[in-house]
DNA sequence: CTGTTAGCGCGTTCAA
DNA sequence: TTGAACGCGCTAACAG
């Protein structure tokens, strides 16, 4: 029966290279207090018994567990997805493990979520949060204690809070979605929508709305539909939606996951796309240039997003600890969007097009 | 400037509550050699003082992170993604915070990822391996350790290895889609597979070839085009497969991201699915169902899949804390596959229909 | 039976 | 270059 073999310690370096644990810290930090023939032995010591620090032991000591930890709603979201794997590159690089939580959109498993994370002493969180403002305070002490946090969001997330943010100018992109349905000759046009009317997707709701009025339309209640933010809600809200009377020619979607239901929704009830119906999605998931006909939408900047995310975590982590002079002003990254014409997107039943 | 208020830590508890920080973790581990008066004093002090356990001083006491490492190759893949969510969902209902570690399909990752996670002092490990026989060494090790390690695959993954297993009879689907797709008529069939033939999916292409070896076709090597696990990959591989001169009337792809990258191609070169070409893929990803026409696939149990994942981690974790009597024998679980026919197979051009 | 004291796990850091 | 203290929670041994 082979003894469990304990993974070796600070210590069994030590003695192999004939040294003190101390110097044997101070070499494999990098400290250049050391003389070379120490870091020499040090190392080869280190090597031959494949010694690995003790990440817990050494985040106990510093109070800083090498983690980020990241609250998303949708893990499954191939958005999200691709999100996640993107900052988890860049901080992996840095050495960072990153532990996901997914929320649904609800708050309480928001709260829940920051709490088990800070008991692993991360050291930064990345928070795609429901209502920044209702998570206020639990970020705010998080952060008081050490853990610098970023939010990312949609236009104007965590404004007037003291994080540092990642926003996405969705509202233009999903105004320049509306414009172009609306250039397109569309009249009678829909939002299918998250969730409920208490948890506003404001950047997108707020452009379908101001599209509307600008050229005049009334925005009737019944014209936003709200669902939730995955294939089958799409598809449930598609379903009512196309089944109505006066049924709208042109559906703009919260996400393309959602905009992929309405489309299942509108083949199965015999409607062509896009000849009977158009359908805009958000974010330009990879699969949307793949679906049949492929998906016009408005597309986030996916990487540049993790690149800001990674960039203000690691830079937050730092200054926090080499606390230089103040505490650094909050950063404030804003990425564009932009609207990818593809395949779903066309006038009204062989109504003229406008110039677009 | 406010001071960073510390987390109350047990010897806080233990002040506010009158008591001794052992009597404080005795209580909080469900002691029952502490009164209950004692019992109540610390739970309040506990309550009140909003204390959230240290777990990397707990972990690092007990050799044991309360994590679960998960390895597996592309966590964008939806199938991937569902199953990750899933089974984080599972443990996290017994506290265990779950790292995933993504390696594309590259061994040396692996092992990386491995030896990262050692450092975590992780409880347990599920590992979907690339080759499970090149990794044997270092998960023995790990596992020596301490570390409970479930393996994930189809037929026959870590046989002859010493770890639990989750198997999922990946070449009975195979197989049935193969007898689909030959039972439809089609006699010019192509396998789109995974990679390379150094890293074959033996349940996959196995079936492929005895599927045709049964009904008296040859497998041409030019029948299998090896190409990555993507969307980009069937796409590419389906542009190059269809644009022969001869090209196949039925593609199996080697899941269902492959599938779709192949529709996209044919319809790119003016093939209509299914009257020019049938595709069939494997996993069943909500989005299968979705795609116009709907994807015929393969359907993987992944609830169960994920279910039984987290059961052998959870009990293999639990036999390795009460080493009652002998180390428990490997368990393995196979899990069945269902063919699922929905719109992309059909009868090669016009061709007769056979009883399927 | 109830509660406490003391020491440990491992890496970091400061005084010597 | 090193000894010793420290971070926080767990637990064996022990006292009341």
């Amino acid at each position: 029966m082979p003894r469990a073999p304990r993974q070796p310690t600070i210590i069994d370096v030590a003695r192999r290279a004939g040294y003190s644990k101390s110097a044997v810290s101070l070499v494999l930090r990098g400290a250049t207090t050391v003389s070379a023939e120490a870091r020499q032995r040090v190392l080869a010591a280190a090597a031959e018994l494949g010694y690995r620090p003790n990440r817990l032991a050494r985040g106990l000591r510093l109070a800083r567990g090498q983690v980020v930890g990241m609250i998303v709603q949708d893990a499954q979201n191939p958005y999200f997805s691709d999100l996640i794997r993107r900052v988890e590159d860049v901080l992996l690089q840095h050495d960072y493990d990153v532990i996901i939580c997914e929320t649904g959109q609800d708050v309480r498993r928001e709260e829940q979520a920051l709490a088990r994370l800070s008991g692993r002493a991360v050291d930064g969180m990345i928070v795609y949060p429901t209502d920044s403002r209702r998570l206020a305070a639990s970020l705010a002490d998080l952060q008081a204690g050490g853990v610098h946090c970023v939010l990312l969001g949609g236009d104007g997330v965590g404004s007037g809070l003291a994080f540092d943010r990642v926003e996405v100018a969705i509202h233009d992109g999903a105004l320049a979605a509306m414009e172009h349905l609306i250039g397109l000759g569309h009249r009678r046009l829909a939002f299918v929508a998250g969730v409920s009317p208490q948890q506003p997707i404001p950047e997108r709701s707020g452009a379908f709305q101001s599209a509307l009025a600008r050229h005049g339309m009334a925005c009737r209640d019944d014209l936003i539909v709200h669902c939730g933010f995955r294939l089958q809600d799409g598809y449930e809200a598609g379903r009512e939606l196309l089944l109505r009377p006066n049924r709208p020619t042109a559906v703009f979607a919260v996400n393309d996951l959602v905009a992929i239901g309405v489309l299942r929704a509108a083949r199965e009830l015999g409607l062509a796309v896009p000849r009977d119906l158009s359908v805009v999605g958000v974010d330009d998931i990879e699969l949307a240039a793949y679906l049949n006909p492929p998906l016009t939408t408005v597309a986030q900047p996916i990487d540049r997003i993790a690149e800001a995310l990674g960039d203000l975590v690691l830079s937050g982590i730092r200054a926090r600890r080499d606390p230089a002079v103040a505490p650094p002003a909050p950063r404030r990254i804003v990425l564009p969007t932009t609207l990818v014409v593809r395949g779903t997107s066309a006038p009204p039943d062989g109504g003229p097009a406008v110039a677009d």
